[in-house]
RNA sequence: GGAGAGGUUCCCGAGUGGCUAAAGGGGGCAGACUGUAAAUCUGUUGGCUGGCGCCUUCGGUGGUUCAAAUCCACCCCUCUCCA
């Protein structure tokens, strides 16, 4: 049987490990219990945590039990790593509520029937800390001048470091012994920016329990242009379909860089390397079909193939060459809207008196106010029913209406269905 | 606790009495090109207005002045050095 450790390896999960034939060894040999640290900063994961998430569940698939940590208590603390700033501290109530949103997600890809993968709230076992005790038993095993050369401190030091966020790398040094001691778990993985954070737990853990830990960090991944994966210019790419939905998420992907296809696939879906090499290794136009497989993939993962289904069906109509009027001809929406197209409605009343466009497009929501909507206007950036609107001083009445609907559309990509009621 | 530096529009950063809605860069948005990509080029980037123009904005509050982001007082916050 393969090692998992080489399935990661190929896939590009592996940005460095501590002692890496031992590792490879044991991953080979036994099932392990192996975590990741999730933040809980918001209700849902965003494309950023999608990378550990697939880690995860090739782990699983090879037999090894993952568990997800929710950083309840280290939260209330905030990592200092890379950041710049201190991070603001969150409610234990907020935490549990973020928490349950996590859960759901990761279900999606995990299996966590008969504690074949657990999730924890490291709160319960922070929170009641003894300050004396963990200075005894924790603290003092570790050195500050060896921590003060750590990487993740050292800007720090420049812009001014906490003490509070200084112990961050005892706590979190602390869950994995922790769990080492519960669950017998031998690994930690996580982004490249945890890697001293790891590296201490590990640490501790061999000194304290004389015990096997490894530590295993995944690329810090921007895409090829230098963005923050899952960052856009409208925010993050979130997992829930109620905040990104799986339209939008689709599109991302649709729209990811020709130089990151091949390593995407890789990394974000579970198609065979055989054929994510051949798809990577498409070029120019050929290359928007390897980015279609991604899409659908990725969707299909995250939120069903129903949803992927939809979302591919809505991209074919609204970028179908030739740029028809993309009201018609698709989902299941009986009106005839497509359902990728967010749908305002408007009073037919309205209509009839006619509304002055750059009414009509702030309150739609295409531009942020009017003024911004006569820019937009002005530079040409506005179609009704595929059609450029030319005069700021235009009125939409019912005789632009298709049936019941009326088609806008900003810039090339973002549309808007008024519908008429 | 003492000494100093600083807080400007989404971000960085210029501006030290009127010509400043505020240089420049980044980012965003739109247009051209194109492959729903990247790169490039152009325009634009507080609000209201058909237009003249009007209104709000430079940490907070109050003051000086015909006129303040710019001067004064007090306050809040950040950073650096010393203790």
């Amino acid at each position: 049987m393969s090692n998992v450790f080489h399935t990661l390896e190929e896939r590009g999960f592996i940005q460095q490990t501590t002692h890496r034939e031992e590792l490879l060894e044991l991953l080979g040999r036994e099932k392990i219990a192996f975590y990741i640290g999730f933040d809980p900063t918001a209700h849902s994961l965003h494309v950023g945590s999608l990378l550990p998430i697939m880690a995860m569940a090739h782990m699983q698939r090879a037999g090894h039990r993952p568990i997800a940590i929710v950083g309840g208590g280290t939260a209330m603390i905030g990592d200092p790593s890379g950041k710049t700033e201190m991070r603001q501290m969150m409610s234990r109530e907020t935490i549990a509520h973020n928490m349950s949103g996590i859960k759901t997600q990761l279900a999606r890809y995990l299996d966590f029937s008969e504690g074949r993968a657990l999730l924890l709230d490291n709160g319960d076992w922070l929170l009641p800390l003894n300050y004396i005790e963990f200075l005894r038993e924790i603290g003092s095993q570790f050195s500050v001048n060896r921590m003060l050369t750590a990487e993740c401190f050292r800007t720090r030091l420049e812009r001014g470091l906490s003490f509070i966020e200084f112990n961050y790398m005892l706590l979190q040094s602390y869950d994995f012994l922790t769990l080492y001691r519960r669950y017998g778990c031998k690994l930690q993985m996580g982004g490249d920016d945890q890697w001293s954070n790891i590296l201490a737990g590990a640490d501790l853990i061999r000194r304290l329990e004389q015990g096997e830990a490894y530590g295993l960090t995944f690329p810090l991944l921007v895409t090829s242009t230098g963005k923050k994966m899952g960052k856009t210019e409208a925010g993050a790419v979130w997992l829930d379909p109620e905040l990104t939905t799986p339209h939008d998420f689709y599109q991302y992907w649709r729209n990811t860089d020709d130089a990151d296809v091949g390593r995407f696939l890789a990394l974000y879906t579970f198609l065979p390397m055989k054929e994510v090499r051949r798809l990577g290794a498409l070029r120019d136009r050929e290359i928007n079909e390897a980015k279609k497989i991604l899409a659908f993939e990725v969707t299909k993962l995250s939120h069903g193939e129903e949803e992927a289904k939809k979302a591919e069906r809505a991209a074919e109509v609204l970028f179908a060459r030739g740029r028809t009027i993309p009201l018609a001809a698709t989902g299941p929406d009986d009106s005839g809207a497509n359902p990728a197209i967010p749908t305002r409605e408007i009073p037919r009343s309205e209509l009839e008196t006619g509304l002055w466009i750059l009414d009509l497009l702030a309150r739609i929501g295409l531009a942020s106010s009017r003024s911004d909507a006569r820019r937009l206007v002005e530079q040409g950036g506005v179609y009704i029913n595929e059609e450029r609107v030319e005069d700021i001083g235009r009125r939409v009445t019912l005789s632009d209406a298709q049936g019941e609907l009326i088609s806008l559309r900003k810039g090339k990509k973002d549309y808007r269905v008024v519908r008429i009621v």
